[in-house]
DNA sequence: CATGAATGAGATTTCATTCAT
DNA sequence: TATGAATGAAATCTCATTCAT
């Protein structure tokens, strides 16, 4: 059989499992970039390059799709977070392996974090989004929870500073991922002097001794 | 008909100043709650107590009264924030004073720095707001150059460091700002850990020595 | 009394015959050019230097002012025609009076015959209009009506052909009032053109005696 | 729930071809009645028994569907004139011939020259129209070019009076289309009558001899 | 006599969704 | 499985008109 010749039969034409996932992949560009309300059917159809009557064959509306897409991107991006902090003991070394895995995921695919950015976003705007969304906050949640306590546990944050530590490292990273949507510079940058701040070392006291 | 019904023409008692500024600040509201494609002309007009026509006659289009709203925030936000570092001299003054400031305007109104940060949000969406609203990147610029400079002048910060330092005080900024959409609560303690967290105070290594 | 020395007294500074004769002659010009639709109550105040309401004070409603405008309009057209035709005596004189009075009338106000084309067709396209205006056709008929029946009388024009030229001549004016709109280069052009073609000067056969 | 309510999705028997067309129908006899601003979508979509959104699924806007109509109108027009004056030498039987397909055509569809009538006046008051109609005057302006032409070649013409029979020309055509939208009896009773003036036969001068 | 604030009706356009094919 | 014709609701914006001042 010559090497370039066209297998016989039926070609696997159009695979059923492979247009979802294309659906689902420039979904997800298409939101982080626009947001929900500014995706329309027809810009997530011609990026998947089929119809718009076809997403209602895979997704039953707009709104689930933008869930489903979430639930993807979500799952993608704390497996990662958990494999990251798993092999460390103190919060510090946690804290660290998760800089480290931010900047790999945001080397591999930008738009994760860009749309968990537009989901949080856009939970505030669309009171639906809020609704079908809300599930996904206990494991957000519960990750960050466990890696401040294991500094209350190591002895690294005090006690009473559980809940104010909680906050600080929330802003910060949506203050990152943030920061990722200007440019990749930017945002390996900001990484970069995220740990030196809490190393200590990003700025010291002007007053001498 | 209804007793308290609206007659057509010219209201009794009917001021344009206040009727503008009324327009003004439930938009800010509105805008800061919904962003700008989601908050329609008839939100607007309701919240306003008039009808989407008006708005016309103080506002050229939906986009212009956004920008209105937006110049009028971003010049009290920024006059307030050069106020508070205006009396101190070292980066870390500076920075204590900004953190001040902007727990004291978040007290004041709350939408203030929301309607920012739905701004950002929104210009990255909407050609036309980012068109419109560039040459309001200017002042903030130049207001986070000056104080970054300022720690490098005094030695806080190492010259190499500048670009970093930005970086992350423009995240940390935006992250506060998100976290202020959540709860007054929140905002002060993520503002309160930040402190904290510059001071070195927040965290320290679980390493013995 | 120096001669550059203002008057004394109450200055006649606002005449309401004067603003209402303003609002009439920008209203001529502007209905002319953008017809009666596209011609907003805005646009026409802003051309006499007043606002919206005023015009209310003046006119019933914008199809009064334009009912007014073509009343003037009507009767300084057909005052003037009647005026050029009335010395002669046969219908090849009184037509060339026509074509003498209409370039005249172009020369001191293009706008006149512009506005009656644009009325034309308005009529056509908005029923009120064409209400309002019906009771102007009686003139206009009869003024052509008298025309052709001289050339019928002197022997001009076959009385089988009375009907024909009537047609002929409407036609005519139509289109050279439209040619009025082009330049008035144009419209003289067209004028002499058809003075000629009814001298039978024209355009000659091409088949040789 | 009314027995014959359209439903939503496609109708069945729904033939996308075939109601392009009605709209193209519609539209050209609605915007020749009403011309371009009077004539709503509401309207267009009504005579064509579907709801204004559809109109948007064949064209891009109102003036896109404008501009197919005049496409469509235009090329049938000049194909029709073309092939009317193509067999004959003499400006004389042109413009003959041209009458008779003039009148030829009034009886297919009197509608086709009315619509053009009423491009020409909205170019002059909507600059959108005159941008996009521009593009079609080329070859009107040759077709007449050409007919004027073929007198001065034959003798029929003198060759100082091109520019003017082809101003007269035009706004006899003019004149005609509008007499058009008359009735049908006047128009062909112009039509004739023109003939009869080209012939030099409508008028004879009064003075003997 | 005149202004200009405000209404209300209606215009063009967009878009998620439905459904015959 | 997929297309694309079509709907219906809603959004932005315009404008003649009214009316307190």
């Amino acid at each position: 059989m010559a090497p370039n010749e066209r297998r016989l039969g039926r070609p696997p034409a159009s695979n059923s499992a492979a247009t979802k996932s294309r659906i689902l992949a420039e979904a997800r560009r298409c939101f982080a970039d626009n947001g929900f309300e500014a995706s329309t059917n027809k810009m997530l159809a011609d990026r998947a390059d089929i119809t718009t009557g076809a997403i209602y064959h895979y997704f039953g509306s707009k709104l689930d799709l933008f869930v489903d897409v979430h639930r993807h991107v979500h799952q993608v991006m704390y497996d990662r977070l958990d494999d990251a902090v798993e092999p460390h003991d103190s919060f510090q070394a946690k804290l660290g392996a998760i800089f480290d895995a931010i900047l790999e995921l945001q080397g591999e695919d930008p738009w994760l974090a860009r749309f968990l950015v537009a989901a949080r976003t856009d939970m505030g705007r669309i009171p639906e989004l809020e609704t079908a969304l809300r599930p996904f906050a206990g494991r957000r949640d519960a990750f960050f929870a466990a890696l401040v306590d294991t500094g209350v546990t190591t002895g690294e944050i005090d006690a009473d500073k559980r809940q104010m530590t909680l906050d600080v490292v929330a802003a910060m990273l949506i203050g990152l991922t943030n920061a990722g949507t200007a440019s990749a510079e930017t945002h390996r940058s900001a990484v970069r002097g995220f740990r030196e701040l809490w190393a200590g070392a990003l700025a010291r006291s002007s007053e001498p001794v």
